[in-house]
Formats: structure tokens, C-alpha cells, sequence
DNA sequence: TATTTGATGTGAAACAAATCACAAAATATG
DNA sequence: CATATTTTGTGATTTGTTTCACATCAAATA
């Protein structure tokens, strides 16, 4: 009846956030136009996909002009439901849950974790401005904050089980951090996060680079590791 | 001088890491032989592909017999150096670093981080199995473990200053957990892990579908969101 | 206002990845 | 031992993504 659903995020919207990210910082710095060549210098793709990439979610400047960044961030804004406070809850205050618990940039980019769960009576009594609550208050909290995204950071070992209440309280949305495929029904998105994969593909990568070296061979890596 | 070279890791490499962790369980389980078509539906992805990428890292089976999950691994394990023990260190004993330096998966995997880091004398007095260090020791500890790999979990502000010491001292990989993007000359690797990132990435896929719900739709966020 | 300049936006072309289709090989069966 | 069956491995094909090339438009200039 479960079945897998392990997405990988698209390329393109990867480096729509890249875009966004710079185009953030340079508001900051007072900055109000970009070109696409702007954006493409620091971000370290051509000019050419920065625009196919905007034409792509329907993001267009002014010919010759260029773009406004206030205009460009607030279209992407859009795009992403960032004008509105998307509330999350967080289930495992263990390390790694409690690390993210205080990630100020979630909030800074209105992701609240509005509450957290832990099945451990002492983790519930963790100081912190977010609330710790019991495995048994899940479905509550989720229906009154309406909530449908959920960060997991349960064991292995208990992370189908919680997945499941996860999906039957009406979450569809997934980040996973523990390193299993989940199973859930289709209409449920899973974005499974695995450090240890990250950290084994750099040394991958970083070997492949010291067996070979040389620019012939750091030129096909770079084309197994396009941006 | 510098460049940015921000690299996504390849979609096969990912998958690679995904039919490794299912031949582990498998394994564990008892299991002793795979075929394609068993790996393919533990995973999600088609046997074709299974065996395509398989192919593409130069892994044979044999005809009809299907594959020796032993050997499978074994030839996985080659693949990615994981017969031998890998020395990392971490930088920034933070919320997040702390939370790494945890980690027991990375230890499991033959990832070792043998030093930590941190500006602040504070965080150098954490009681931990790993020595947390002063930054003036960098290079002194890189050297001696014949370091290659970082992992970097200093505020975005001192990122690329951290960064540059890293290269500096010989490093050659770098996990990035600061959302910047950092400039580093072209022989090193670096991987950024952006978790607003991936978090905003599955509300955006959430909203997608709530949307315009019904099956039409559905199909059309697989193909946005390819295995 | 006409002309030049410079950047966008997008089909077309080139390239890359995934799927298909089937020959080859290993095993099972009669 | 010949034949049927099953699964691999890989060219061929399709599908998807990136790059190229240029028409188009907006602004600057004369
Ligand atoms: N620590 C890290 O840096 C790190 C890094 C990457 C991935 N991970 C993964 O994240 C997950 C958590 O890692 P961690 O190091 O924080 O582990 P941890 O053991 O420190 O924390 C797990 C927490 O989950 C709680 N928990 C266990 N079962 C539960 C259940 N059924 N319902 C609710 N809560 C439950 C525990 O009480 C504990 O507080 C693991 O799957 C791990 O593999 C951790
Ligand atoms: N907390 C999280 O869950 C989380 C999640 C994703 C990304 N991040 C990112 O990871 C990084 C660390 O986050 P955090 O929450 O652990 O922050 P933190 O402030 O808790 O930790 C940062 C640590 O780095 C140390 N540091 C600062 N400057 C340094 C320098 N120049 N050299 C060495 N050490 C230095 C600080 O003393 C501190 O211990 C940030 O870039 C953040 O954006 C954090």
C-alpha cells in the first residue's frame, strides 16, 4: 500500500535559491540592478542559464535594463510562498534536532518550528523557546497550527514508524535526516538530507582528483560534478 | 584569483549510495543475493537504471545469478576508499558542529573526525571523545592526521576566511554548512549542504501539489522531482 | 527622432541522462 | 544434453537539459 517516494530536488530550482541567495546579499549592500551576467559571475553558472533558469518560472527583466532586485526577490518570493510564516514542527530533540531547534536562519526566512516532539520524558523538559511536547500531542498540535511540513530527526530504528503517525496527522511534507527511505503515499514529498553521503561524496570526489592529476582530468571531473 | 566552484553532486554517485544502503540492510538481514529488479523496487529507481549505473561504475554481476550482495559491497567499498579510514576534521563546535561531532554514522563509515576546531576558548573546554583545538593549531593538526577533508560549520560571516586557512593548510574537500558560497581555487572540492535550502525546497513541492491536486498533477511534480 | 548599443528571451542545436529492447550468458528443466 | 528460462549488459532510442545564436526590445546617444 506504502510506497517509495525518494525525490531528489531539481537542479534548476537548486539554483533559483543560489540566485536568491545573491541576489539577497546584494540588496544588502545596496545594490538595485543585476544583469544576468551579475548574477552568473557570482554564482558560478553561465549567463545564459541564469535566464533559461528565469524563463523556466516565468521570471523576466526589462531588455537592456536588466533586472530590479527588489522586483526579482519579491517575484521569487512568489514562487516560493515566502511572503507568507510557514509553520513546522520538529520530531527528535536529540544532537542533531536540537542544533536545528536553534537554527535562527529557519525563522529568518519565516519557517517557524512552532513545536517539537520527543518520545524521551527528559529531552521534553529541555529549556528553549520552542516547546518540547510528547509523542501523544502530535496530531493536535499539527491540526490546530495546520501544519503539513515536519522536520524528522528520530533514530533509524524509529523513523518509519514516526513517519507514518507523521502522514496519518496530515503532514505532506518531509525533510529526512535519518538515513532510511521512507515509505508514504504518493501525495506525501520526502527530501531525504544524508551527511554521510555528503561527506563520502567530497572524499570521492577529492581522491578521484589526487589519482589523476593534472587540468585533463580536473576538467572531466568537472563534468561529473556539473554545477 | 579564486574561483567558485560549487559543485552538485551526480545524480548516479547519489543513487550509488542509495543501493549501497539497502545492500547493508539487506545484508544484515540475511540476504545474500540481489537482482536488479530487487534492488529497484527497495529503492525506488527502475532495474534498468540500477544496472546502467552499475555499468557506468564498473560493476558486473553475472548473468541470470543476479549480483553477490558480498561482493556487491565489497566492490562498492573499493569504489569509494572505504576500506580505509578516512581523517576529517570539523570547524565551529557550534550548535551544528557539536551535533556532528556526535555523530556515531560518520565513525561507522570509517569517517573520523580526529580534531575539532573553534575560535572560541569556551567551546575549547567541551568534555567530548574529539579534542576541540584553537585555530592556531590548524595546520599543525592537518599536517601531522595528513588531513584532506574539512567539514565547516563556522557562522556564514567567517566562512570564507575559515575557508581560506583550510586551503591554506592543505585541505583539499569541504562540506559547507555556512549558506555562502566560497571561493576556492579549482583543485578543491567543495559541497555545500544548505538546509533552509532543503527545507523550502519541499514546501515549495507541498504547495505545488495542494495547489492543483488530482493525478494529472501528480505526474506532472514526478517528472519535476526525478528519482 | 533616427541610430547605435547592449541585454533579454527563446527557438534550434548540442549534449547528457534515462529508458527501451534485445543479444548474450548462466542456470534450470525435461 | 538440448532446450527453455531468466537476468545481465549495452547499443539504440527517447527524453531532458544546457549551450548557442540571434531576433527583439529598451535605453542611450547623436
Ligand atoms: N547527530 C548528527 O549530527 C546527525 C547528522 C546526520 C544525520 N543524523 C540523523 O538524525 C537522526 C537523529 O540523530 P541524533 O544524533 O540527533 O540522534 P539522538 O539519539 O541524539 O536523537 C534522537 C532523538 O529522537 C528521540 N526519539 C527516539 N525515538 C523516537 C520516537 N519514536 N518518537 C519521537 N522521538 C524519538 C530520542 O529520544 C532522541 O531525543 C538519526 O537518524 C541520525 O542518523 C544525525
Ligand atoms: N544550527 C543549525 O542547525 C544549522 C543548520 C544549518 C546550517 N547551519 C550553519 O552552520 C553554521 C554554524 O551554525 P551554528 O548554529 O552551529 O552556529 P553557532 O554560532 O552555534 O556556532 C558557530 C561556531 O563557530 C565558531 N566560530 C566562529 N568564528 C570562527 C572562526 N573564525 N574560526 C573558528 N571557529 C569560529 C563559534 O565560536 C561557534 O562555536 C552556520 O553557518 C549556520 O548557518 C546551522
Amino acid at each position: 500500500m506504502k510506497q517509495i517516494t525518494k525525490y531528489v530536488i531539481k537542479n534548476s530550482l537548486k539554483r533559483i535559491f543560489l540566485y536568491r541567495a545573491c541576489l539577497a546579499r546584494l540588496k544588502m549592500m545596496g545594490v538595485e540592478k543585476v544583469f544576468s551576467y551579475t548574477l552568473a559571475n557570482d554564482t558560478g553558472v553561465t549567463p545564459d542559464q541564469v535566464r533559461k533558469d528565469f524563463s523556466e518560472f516565468g521570471i523576466r527583466g526589462n531588455k537592456r535594463g536588466g533586472y530590479e532586485i527588489s522586483d526579482l526577490l519579491e517575484k521569487m518570493e512568489n514562487i516560493f510562498h515566502r511572503n507568507k510564516d510557514h509553520n513546522i514542527v520538529l520530531i527528535g530533540m536529540g544532537n542533531l534536532g536540537l542544533a536545528l531547534s536553534k537554527y535562527s536562519k529557519f525563522v529568518q526566512r519565516n519557517m517557524n518550528i512552532v513545536a517539537t516532539f520527543d518520545i524521551d520524558p527528559f529531552k521534553q523538559k529541555i529549556r528553549s523557546d520552542i516547546p518540547v511536547y510528547s509523542m501523544s500531542r502530535l496530531k493536535e498540535i499539527i491540526d490546530r497550527f495546520r501544519i503539513k511540513v515536519a522536520i524528522l530527526a528520530v533514530p533509524e530504528i524509529s523513523a518509519q514508524q514516526v513517519s507514518d503517525e507523521l502522514v496519518r496527522a496530515g503532514i505532506k511534507g518531509i525533510v529526512n535526516f535519518a538515513p532510511v527511505l521512507l515509505k508514504v503515499p504518493p501525495e506525501v514529498v520526502i527530501n531525504n538530507v544524508n551527511l554521510c553521503d555528503e561527506l563520502e561524496s567530497v572524499i570521492y570526489y577529492v581522491h578521484k582528483l589526487m589519482q589523476d592529476e593534472g587540468l585533463k582530468n580536473l576538467e572531466i571531473l568537472y563534468k561529473d560534478m556539473k554545477y
